[in-house]
DNA sequence: GTGCTTTATTGATTCAGATCAAAACTTGGA
DNA sequence: TCCAAGTTTTGATCTGAATCAATAAAGCAC
């Protein structure tokens, strides 16, 4: 994950990982009001994160994949402020973050490494807020589609064919829609030609058909 | 703000602040696309922060007031993702982003506050992705209402007066909301006697009905 | 394999908020 | 001071997505 370092950084960075921690489909690996105390690294499997407000509602904030790192909503009250659970079965490096914080004094790669991930994480929500705020639902499905496929397709899978992970109703929980609406979208897509869907598995037929509809063309 | 530190460390934290910088209204601090170099501790003043789609939408992702940082966007890209604007005249302390690595590599309580506002900030977002996910239009401004007048009365303000610095469709842009929709949500809320609106110039006349609209009561 | 639970699709209807439109009010600059 | 531009309110209408409802399909435990 880290690049740039000496050999010697990498044998520190090491150090970091205290564990490592295998998490069952559908298991929480850390739950709103929980102490926090370490960063988690995914190396394998998927996650959602979610909040809820104080009555039942709960909303999903991210989908996490492999390389990506959670657990950053922790820091600021040393207690997680949301759920994670695992999508399918997971592994994950358990970084306590008192280490980490005691490592990137020294390591000025691994301190900016830090600082970028929390950075990313901000701007990440701000396109989120994007959607949320002023998009059209098959814009927000072509949206989320698209960025699932091409986080994949930089961990090595196919540029136009996933599985998805998650629900329609966790689908649909990120994206500010009720499951039947992210249905009907799908269906639209598949009539469009857009899309092939079967169940969880989805082939992108169209990618610039998609694009499109996330950035609908200026006709003048 | 930053508390818990010594003498000799206050000393040396005012080695961060390079400058400082006043702002007129309606002027940018930073703009979507600029070199990221430093961030910025508003000392007095009120900007909000807005990002675009390449099609000319834009949303409003927060408003700040004194004592908050922000550019922590423009960390991961070396490159600021979104514009800050005052929405009135506004200075800020300048503070040069590699300086405040190279301190808090130092001072452990800066290297711990620079990660929780960092923190702080996905966090909030959090909020706001629950807000435009989940609730409908009464319960956004009712929102964002108590965290404003929150926020104003814990930098000594009045806890039921305020004046918006910004207009209804910033408002409307934060909140998911079209400008007509705020007005009038603004409206219902007056003729419920829940608060009297003169222009900018809002008073909360009952807290606990705006707070009943967040949370609606379980009734069972 | 069988039955049960969860998930997904599709249709009919409703509704909150968007859109379109007009008027009233503010504000700031010449 | 007055005018022009920007802002806010309010009304009428429309619409995209929610809701309600029923069925179908898939996954899972036994």
């Amino acid at each position: 994950m880290p690049v740039g370092l000496s050999r010697e950084e990498l044998d520190r960075l090491d150090e970091i990982v205290a564990s490592r921690r295998k998490i069952k489909r559908g298991a929480t690996l850390f739950r709103n009001g929980e102490k926090f105390a370490s960063l988690f690294a995914i190396r394998t499997g998927f996650f959602k994160t979610c909040v809820a407000s104080e009555d039942g509602r709960d909303q999903v904030t991210g989908f996490q994949m492999a390389g990506e790192v959670i657990g950053l909503d922790g820091i600021v009250n040393d207690h997680h402020t949301c759920d994670a659970v695992a999508l399918e079965d997971a592994e994950v490096c358990v970084m306590p973050f008192d280490r980490i914080e005691e490592l990137s004094r020294e390591i000025n790669t691994l301190q900016r490494h830090v600082h970028k991930i929390m950075s990313r994480e901000i701007v990440r929500e701000h396109g989120v807020m994007l959607l949320l705020g002023s998009m059209r639902a098959e814009e927000r499905l072509a949206t989320f589609l698209l960025n699932l496929v091409q986080r994949l397709h930089a961990r090595g899978f196919s540029q136009s064919e996933l599985i998805l992970r998650m629900t329609r109703e966790e689908i649909g929980s990120y994206l500010g829609l009720k499951l039947e609406t992210v249905s009907r979208t799908f269906s639209k897509f598949v009539e469009e030609g857009i899309v092939e869907v079967k169940q969880r598995h989805v082939r992108i037929i169209k990618t610039d058909a998609l694009s499109d509809i996330v950035n609908p063309k200026a006709c003048n």
